[in-house]
DNA sequence: AATGAATGAGGTTTCATTCAT
DNA sequence: TATGAATGAAACCTCATTCAT
């Protein structure tokens, strides 16, 4: 009957925040960003049209905090030591765990991957995406300086773009994909 | 004062067919299948909007035309030899060749990997897709297993791979990214 | 090689434009008006559909074409004799004359049934609905003034019902509907 | 401040639906269902188009609410006795009583006559028209066998068509059309 | 007389968003 | 905080009609 506390109210907030991320987030990538409408996103989360509406301004702002959340939890877990200064070691690591990430997250990539072939049509989001991105290719950019590689940049952005390659193709058959074999061949590529 | 003949109409038919797919798959391309309207794409091309339904069905069957057409295109200008079978040096050229096409037909590619992420929606398309990724694979497969590699289901799919990453990234980022190094790059890892 | 002479060109003309309105009577009672398109008349005509254009001035148009026609074929075969005044035998005749120009027509009578029921649509088509409605009616009339009938404005009325409903019930299902039983009773209610 | 109670909510749509198919009912009656817009629904009804698509899928599932509605209606205010077996004095009662109900609905058997004659458009439409009719052609095959009539069948079909034909050209014309004498005219007919 | 590519008005339907409660 | 009826702009699509040939 009393009014509920500010930090009662707060973590309502904050539940059905999360609530509606990750329910749009599942639709999103099962029927696409277009095909997903806010009708169908209240019904699964079970809430109604005008609340998702008292959380986030439009549609596509839900989609920028998703792409935004999404990111700001990869790099939280994958926060490497302070410097971002690979060993060889470390650099294995640090592949082999972005696969556990790939699954551990697969409507996010999912939805990640499709977004990044349209940038121009949701541009906020692209900024994000690339400030994102960004630490991730300086990591590759560091390791292969440091190990004398004739072209770091290059290097640098070839296995950015065979990460990627095997995260879609993951993606796209998750159960036929050889995801350990990738592994294995990537540490013999870049003796890891 | 009599009726075009039958030959002139064919050819106004063919023209304006080609037309309309070229403008669609550029729009498409830009700015993504749902994004794009019948509107935008008629005024591209400078026509009505119903002469557009006097040559597709629909806007579906309209980026099904498109994507058969550009994996026709793709097969017929990529037919290796009868057999399929590679020796190392048509494997280089087969590399590269599809490099070549991938900068050629920059807007079709794009699609294609944007559709490839969203399968689902489109169930028409993704037959086609598939029905033309076979035959890419089956040499890749043929390949490694003549050339005695342990596990060649495994290495065709992270080959298959790879070479998505690549053509992803180029199209993401076509004035940066190093196609000719990651050419070379694939050359030494696969010895070709 | 020689130009057609000007009465062949009257009868090029005249077989077209029966088989224009042949056709879309089918199509108009098979679909109904609405349903049925330029497009579909010159498809199953073989003709073009400008040439349509060139002989009706409208789909309206030709479908009132279609309803004068028939209702001049049908009093042109039931022209009784000059007065209009019917014997009890006549009057026989007459009923089961409209049975057989029924079965005859039936295409005809089932676009004259819609018709009938949404008037207002098509205003000029009711004009002459009514129009040669009229000396149906007329027929009637005298035959029940000159038989005595208390109400003959009312017998008439009702007779033309009753025609009417067992003509539109024979239109809905030509296989089982009654129509000779159904002739039978009408002889034994008016004692023809 | 809070919303509106289910009970509320469950007013307003049950009235703004009967709002929809009453305004539609009315519309469909006086110029059909083709030339029948769903603007010309809205604007009358004084609502949005989309408020509309809130209520019903579609045109067509809403005329047949419309017309499951009014056949439920019928066969409510229609209820005989439970048996369904009519004696001369209730089977005279049942005739006169449709006769009421054919002027309390005006606009909904107006419908109904325009759609029995074009089934095949309304397939749906067409199962619900004929199951509601079965049982009101049972009733007086039930009546015509217990009365020793030679051919029952036939008989029902006659009559059918008859109050049928009756209930068109009211339709057609009801400030003419004696409907009172019909009546009559069917009593003596059937000595009720 | 004949063709069919082309038009454009207008139809049905969808859906992100608002707002009274 | 929460609801869902309501809006309206805009999407896809249809089709009677025109016109250059």
């Amino acid at each position: 009957m009393s009014p509920k506390t500010e930090k009662q109210n707060k973590e309502i907030r904050e539940n059905k925040r999360n609530l509606i991320m990750m329910t749009s987030l599942e639709l999103f990538a099962e029927n696409g960003y277009h095909s997903t409408t806010i009708s169908n996103i209240a019904k699964k989360a079970a809430i109604s049209k005008g609340l998702l509406y008292n959380y986030f301004d439009s549609k596509e702002s839900l989609l920028q905090q998703i792409i935004i959340n999404g990111m700001e939890n990869f790099t939280k877990l994958f926060d490497i030591d302070g410097d971002g200064v690979l060993t060889k070691k470390e650099m294995r690591y640090f592949i082999s765990q972005s696969f556990v990430l790939l699954q551990e997250n697969f409507s996010f990539w999912k939805i990640y991957f499709s977004l990044l072939l349209q940038p121009s049509v949701l541009t906020v989001v692209e900024k994000y995406l690339l400030k994102y991105l960004e630490p991730y290719i300086a990591v590759f950019l560091d390791f292969f300086q440091r190990n004398n590689y004739k072209n770091p940049v290059a290097e640098a952005r070839f296995i950015a773009a065979l990460l990627d390659g095997i995260g879609m193709h993951y993606i796209i058959d998750p159960a036929n994909f050889p995801l350990n074999a990738s592994l294995e061949k990537i540490y013999t590529i870049y003796s890891l």
